[in-house]
Order: structure tokens, then sequence, then C-alpha cells
RNA sequence: GCCCCCAUGGUCUAGCGGUUAGGACGCCUGCCUUUCACGCAGGAGAUCACCGGUUCGAAUCCGGUUGGGGGUACCA
């Protein structure tokens, strides 16, 4: 078996084109798995014959986001701007045999036309010297082929166009470089997006004209945003740079996309590339477009994150927060992080200092005897030996044992004092972490503060 | 307009002629508890878009309607 992905390089790569690579990639990695026993061949290809559009930094981008989200290729990548000698020659191919011929006719003669014949019929043209090649296509029959995902899907020949497939100057168009270009892959199977099914019946036509079988066609549906409208920048993280960004996990993601679409298992959903390459299947992938839905990535990534592991979680954190020393901040707050966003505004106060929030030091530190409880919480800390989590808890236990009140009035003030905020990792191991001398520092400071 | 695709709770899905329509996210309640989370236990939420037909029996099969989407370029 062989696929493709051919993205074009007219921006950064959306979910929805993640998503195509990635079923494409499971389909691959998955034939290991099925009768071949061993994986498919996924070549990449870029499609960069849009000369306005195409630029090398987003080929890079496309790259960089294949690569981030473990979506290895075989083969390429190619590019189709290179190609061009061979879309002429297969071009004079179907000219020579009479299937295709040149036409000066436009948009205007080809509209002019359907008014005369009726919307539901197809343009047909005439012969001439010169102008763009169309390709001839039949009045009579249907072009009917297989769709994996969708079944039996059919086109009258006739409301089908002669459509043009090469300009006036010999550049083919894209129905026809696409696929030449997936012929000389040797592609067996062609999965893509839904909005190229009206393509499918143009690209059979021109496989008639060679003489030549068609591969088998899957077209998945395609991936909106939470308004029911196509995915765009104003659904937030679009593209797979944003997500990662946002602090996302490429294991996430993946395994978000890949439940994007299809079901994997009747009652469960956390699965690894390899997992899913194992239990991937064409045939049930589902038919209908399906919404992006952020809240379920998080949790995913959520998940992801405390499957990683301190120290693995530990080196994600490092690179995407560019500190260093991170391990035992990491340690006491892995449970508590959805994305690796989420990380630095709870920890940030170990090495920066405490956050400042008035709010919070008035209601926590300012009333209710919070100074007496932080008082006597550091005069228990300092006495505590070794500075251990544990010792910090008894101590800091004792107090509210001694004052005969909850946990929570004399925790609140020293999270408060060492954190500046309400929310932080757990008390015990964040005081530990801090050390005795930063802690009794900084909640001198919170008593001085509060006067 | 024309061609094509699609339709199960708010979202993603399981289901493939007989189920109290299952799971996940989200939401709500409780437990845990040191804040926030995690975890655990419950709960609300679906006339399976609608109308016909086939059948003893339909979310499942067929037709139509409505709604949504894609295409309709000498873009990819």
């Amino acid at each position: 078996m062989r696929v493709r992905f051919a993205p074009s390089p007219t921006g950064a790569l959306h979910i929805g084109g993640a998503r195509t690579a990635l079923y494409n990639w499971l389909l691959a990695r998955g034939q290991a798995y099925g009768p071949e026993g061993k994986p498919g061949t996924l070549v990449l290809r870029i499609e960069d014959t849009d000369r306005e559009r195409s630029t090398p930094e987003n080929v890079e981008q496309i790259l960089d986001a294949l690569r981030w989200l473990n979506l290895g290729w075989d083969e390429g990548p190619v590019f189709q701007s290179e190609r061009s000698e061979r879309h002429r020659e297969v071009l004079a191919q179907v000219l020579e045999s009479g299937h295709a011929y040149h036409s000066a006719a436009n948009a205007e003669d080809v509209q002019a036309y359907k008014e005369r014949h009726g919307f539901e019929r197809g343009f047909r043209g005439r012969e001439e010297d010169a102008g763009a090649v169309r390709l001839r296509v039949p009045d009579e029959g249907e072009t009917i082929f297989d769709d994996v995902i969708r079944g039996q899907i059919r086109f009258a020949n006739a409301s089908i166009d002669d459509f043009v497939i090469a300009r006036a100057d010999g550049s083919v168009l894209y129905v026809f470089a696409n696929l030449v270009d997936d012929l000389d892959a040797g592609i067996t199977d062609v999965v893509r997006g839904e909005d190229h099914i009206s393509n499918t019946p143009k690209q059979l036509l021109v496989l008639d004209a060679l003489g030549i079988a068609a591969p088998r066609y899957a077209h998945l549906p395609l991936l909106y945003g939470p308004d029911g409208r196509k995915l765009s920048k104003r659904h937030g993280a679009a593209s797979v740079q944003e997500l990662r960004a946002a602090g996302y996990l490429p294991e996430a993601v993946d395994n978000y996309i890949a439940l994007l679409g299809a079901g994997f298992a009747a009652d469960e959903e956390f699965f690894g590339l390899e997992e899913l390459a194992r239990r991937f299947r064409l045939e049930r992938v589902s038919k209908n477009p399906a919404v992006f839905d952020e809240r379920k990535l998080r949790h995913l990534n959520g998940r992801w994150i405390r499957e990683l592991g301190t120290d693995e979680l530990t080196r994600r954190l490092e690179e995407f927060t560019g500190r260093a020393g991170l391990h035992d901040a990491v340690g006491i707050s892995e449970e508590k992080i959805q994305t690796l966003t989420e990380f630095w505004p709870l920890v940030g106060f170990l090495f920066d200092g405490p956050a400042n929030d008035p709010r919070a030091f008035q209601k926590v530190i300012c009333s209710n005897g919070g100074v007496e409880c932080l008082k006597a919480a550091r005069d228990a800390l300092a006495r505590a030996e070794p500075f251990t989590v544990e010792n910090v808890e008894s101590a800091l236990r004792e107090v509210v044992e001694d004052r005969g009140t909850k946990p929570a009035k004399v925790f609140q003030p020293v999270r408060v004092a060492i954190a500046g905020t309400t929310v932080s990792p757990g008390i015990f191991e964040s005081v530990a972490l801090l050390g005795r001398a930063e802690t009794l520092a900084r909640i001198d400071r919170a008593l001085e503060h509060a006067g």
C-alpha cells in the first residue's frame, strides 16, 4: 500500500490538514498489523504550483508541524513545481490520443453555453488551434467510484464540464497535476478531504483517457469550528503551531484529532500513535463532519501530561518555558495542570518571587486572624528540622491543632505569603521546596506588609 | 441555480432489524481535602432532523422533505 499526504503550502498546517496527514499515516503504519504484515509507504508531496500563495516559509512550517506531531513520512517531500516537464508529457499524451483538445472558450462562453443548454448540462467545447486544454467528457454514461468511507458515488457524465486541464501556455491545473503525481508515485489509496469528492470523477475521466486503472479513494469528512462553520483563525488555535504555543502536547493532539471523525473503541479514547495505527480502519471513519472542541483536547492533554512521567514532562516544560532546573517544581505541580501554559503561573513564584494579588492578601492574611496564624506558622516552621515535606506538614498541622482551628485557616495565609495568591501546588511541598530561609523571609515580608 | 456529500444528548462517537439507545468531553451533586486540580461515587441531558414506506418489529433498510456542508475557476 502506498498513500500520500499532499498539502498546499499556502498557509500553516491547520488541524484539518493535520488530521488528513494523521489518517494517512495511521493507514500506512497500520498495515503492519494487517494481512500485509508490513507497513505501507507514506509519500509527502508539496503542491506548490500556486506561485502567488506558496512560500518556502509555509513549506517549512508544514514539515515542522508534521515532525512535531511525530508523523514521519517515507518518501519525499516531492515538490510538484519541479515536475512540470512530466506533466506536459502526459498532457501531450491525452492531446495526441484525442481525449483532450484546445479551446479558446472562456468562463463567459461556458456560462452562455449553460444558459442555452440548461445548468445541469456540462459544457462541451469545440476544438480550436489554440487556447486552454480541455478534456473531452462523454455525454453518455456515468462515472462511478466506490468510496471506501461513503460507498458508491456516481456522477452523470452529461453534468460534468469539459474541464480545463492546462492553460494555453501548457502549464497544467490542479486536477491534472495531482493525478499525474499520484500515478507516478504509485499511490494505491487516495485519502483526502471531502472537498475533493467532485474532483474525483474528473480524475477518473483522465485516468480513462490514459487507460490506467484507478486507485482506491476515501474522502474524509471536514472539520468545523464550534459555531458549525469551517475552521478558521477566529476559532482560536486552528493551526498546529498555535496548538503547540497554547501548551498542548503532540501526543494529545494526535490522540484528539484521531478521535475527531472515527471511533476507535466503544469505551476507551486514550490512545498513543502506535495503538491508534493498530486500531485504525479507514472504512470505519465517520461520514459526517466533526466540530473541533478544544475542551476535550484539554482533557486529553491533561491525561497525557500525567502519562509522560516527571522526567519527560520536565524536558518538555524546560523547552516550552525556556527555563532550567524545573524538575522539582514539575514534580509538585504535574497533577494540577492541563496544558504546558498553566505550569508557570502555578509555580513561577518559586523562582521569581510571590505574585502580587492584593485581594488575596487582604482576604486571607488581613482578616479573620490571618496574621496571628501566620505568625504561629512562622515560629513552627523556624523550628522544623530537617526542613522536609513531612516535617513542614507536621509543623503546620501542630499549629492547626494548637489553635483549634480549621487547616485552611493556617495553610492559606502561608500560601498567600509565599506564593502571593490563593492557588499553588500543595502547601507542604511548596514550602519545603522553597526552603526555610526563603519561606521565612517571605512570611516576614507578608507580616510586615500587613502592618 | 446545478452537481455531490452528510444528519444519534451542547460536542466527539458506539450501535449495523428486537438495547432500559452505550461510552468520552462538558455541566450538576457528593466524597476526598490544604487552595486549585487529580481521583472516586452519583445525576441531569436524546420524541436517534422530519414525513412516508418495507417489516410482526426500524436509530438501523428504501423514498421524499427539511437543514447543514462541499464543489461549481485557465486556485490548490
